[in-house]
DNA sequence: GCCTCGCTGTTACCAAAGTAACTGACTCCC
DNA sequence: GGGAGTCAGTTACTTTGGTAACAGCGAGGC
C-alpha cells in the first residue's frame, strides 16, 4: 500500500498531475532512539583522554582520508562528522554520521591503509589518539574491554542494516531508514517532531541513501506530501519519527 | 567495455543469439588471497578451546538463528558455515562465508537478541563459548586483545565493502566479486585455477549477491562464456581469478 | 542592483533488474 | 522404470532507477 502509493507519486511527478494533500490521522509523539550514545563516554574518556591536545576541524574538513597510514582513533568532543569513503567510480559514499561523545577512525585497527574517511559537517573539536595508545589503556583497564568492543559491535551491526536495506528497499524507504538513523544520531527533540539542525545537502542525503539526487528530491517531496516530514529550501528538517517509523517497517 | 560486453549478452540472451567463444588470451595463473585466513587459530584457541566440547551440526543444520538470546561465539573447527540473516521480506541473505578457524556470532557482544543466522553448509564441527568466557580470556591474557578486535574490524571492512558493491556495482561485477571472496576463503589451488569445493545452489549464490537467482544464470553463463569460470549442472565452480579480478576492479 | 553559483525540482528517455512462467535435465525414491 | 522434486536456463513483461538537461530560486559578492 505504501509502496504502490509511491509509486504513483513518481508517476504523478512525471505526468505532471498533483496529488490531494492528504493528513496523516496518527498525530503520533516522536521518541528519539538513544540507541548509539556516545559509548565512549565516561570512564573510558577519563582513562584515555587527559593530557591530551584537542584538534579543531571546521567545516568541510577531511579529519582522515582513505589511503591514510596514520593509525588513530578519534575521539570526538563537539560536532558532526561523516563518515564513508570514495567509490571507484569516484563517487562519495557515506556510511555513517557521527557526532560529539562518539569514536571515528576505528576502521585502523586492522588496516594499514584506511579505507574510509570522515569529514566534519560543522567545525568539530577531535582528539586524535595512537591506536596502539588505545590497546594500551585497554590492556591496563580490562574493564574497558567491552566498551570497545561494543563499538565495533554496533559498528558492525549498522553496516550489516545498512546491507539489508540496500538489498530489499526502495529509495523512498532507504531514505526515510537514513532520516530514522539521523533523528536518533544527531536529532533533537522540537515539539513533537525532531529536528535535523545541521543542514544537509540532497546530495549529501543521496550518499548516505545510495541513490542519485534527483530521486532524493522525488523521494523527499513524496515523504513531504505525506507529512512525515517538514522542509524548506535551504531549510532544516523537522521529521515525524512515528510516521517515518511505521513507513519504512 | 567489459560493462557493455555484459549488456550485450544480456540483449542476445534476450534474442536467443548465440556469442562467439572469445577465447580471453590473458592466460593468468590464479593466485588465492589468504587476507582472512583463521584469526582465532594458535593462541587463542590453546587459552579459550581446552575443556570444552564440540558440537557437530549436519548440513542445512542452523547453528543459530535470528532472534536467538544465547549469547555464545562458535569457534569453528572444521567445516563450512554461510552467515547471514533473513531479511523483513523473507528472503535469506547471506553476509559471508566462514571456515575451520573462524568464529562465528560475534555480534552477540553488543545485541541481546542476534540479528543474524548461521548455518552449516557442510558438516560442520564447532566449539560454542559464551561470550562472557571470551571476554574473561582476554581480561586475563591481554595479548588476546588485538586478535579479537581484528576479527571484528575484518568483519566491518569486509561489510563496507558489500555496502559499496551494492551501491556501485551490478549483478555481473557483484557476482564476480562474491566469487573472489568465496576464493580467497574456501577455495582450494587446483592447478592454474581455484576450485569451490563445496557445492552451492544459485540460489543460494543469489543471497549473497542479492540479486534474483534468473540474473546468477545469466551472469554465470556470462562469465563462463568469458572463460573466466567454469561449472557443470551440479558440479563445482572452478574459478580463473587471475580474470575475474580484471573484470571486477 | 545585478550576476554568478549552488541547490532544488522536474522531465523525457534509457538501462538494469525484478516477476512470472515454462522447459529440460538430473536425482532420488518407490 | 516411472514419477516427484530440485535445480538450471530462458523468455516476455513490468518496474525501478540512472542519465541528461534544464528552469527557478535565493544567497553572496562585486
Amino acid at each position: 500500500m505504501a509502496s504502490s502509493d509511491y509509486r504513483i507519486a513518481q508517476l504523478a511527478a512525471r505526468s505532471g498531475l498533483e496529488l490531494p494533500l492528504e493528513l496523516d490521522d496518527s498525530l503520533s509523539q516522536a521518541a528519539v532512539s538513544t540507541a548509539l550514545v556516545s559509548v565512549f563516554r565516561g570512564k573510558f574518556c577519563d582513562a584515555i583522554l587527559p593530557n591530551r591536545k584537542t584538534t579543531t576541524f571546521k567545516k568541510e574538513e577531511v579529519i582522515y582520508d582513505v589511503g591514510g597510514k596514520e593509525r588513530t582513533f578519534f575521539f570526538l568532543q563537539d560536532g558532526f562528522v561523516k563518515v564513508g569513503t570514495i567509490t571507484s567510480d569516484g563517487h562519495e559514499l557515506i556510511y555513517d554520521v557521527r557526532k560529539g561523545g562518539d569514536v571515528v577512525g576505528e576502521l585502523c585497527a586492522s588496516e594499514t591503509r584506511r579505507p574510509d574517511r570522515a569529514v566534519a559537517l560543522e567545525q568539530t573539536k577531535a582528539i586524535p589518539v595512537p591506536f596502539q595508545d588505545v590497546m594500551e589503556v585497554v590492556r591496563r583497564q580490562p574493564d574497558l574491554l567491552a566498551r570497545l568492543v561494543d563499538v565495533f559491535c554496533r559498528a558492525l551491526n549498522e553496516a550489516y542494516a545498512q546491507v539489508n536495506t540496500l538489498a530489499v528497499d526502495d529509495t523512498a524507504h532507504r531514505l526515510a531508514k537514513v532520516l530514522l538513523k539521523l533523528a536518533a544520531k544527531i536529532g533533537q527533540q522540537s515539539g513533537p517532531e525532531v529536528e535535523i539542525s545541521t543542514y544537509l545537502t540532497q546530495e549529501e542525503i543521496a550518499q548516505m541513501v545510495a541513490a542519485r539526487r534527483e530521486r532524493i528530491s522525488t523521494a523527499l517531496n513524496f515523504l513531504r506530501r505525506k507529512r512525515m516530514i517538514q522542509y524548506t529550501n535551504h531549510g532544516h528538517l523537522m521529521l515525524n519519527v512515528k510516521a517515518l517509523e511505521s513507513y519504512s517497517a
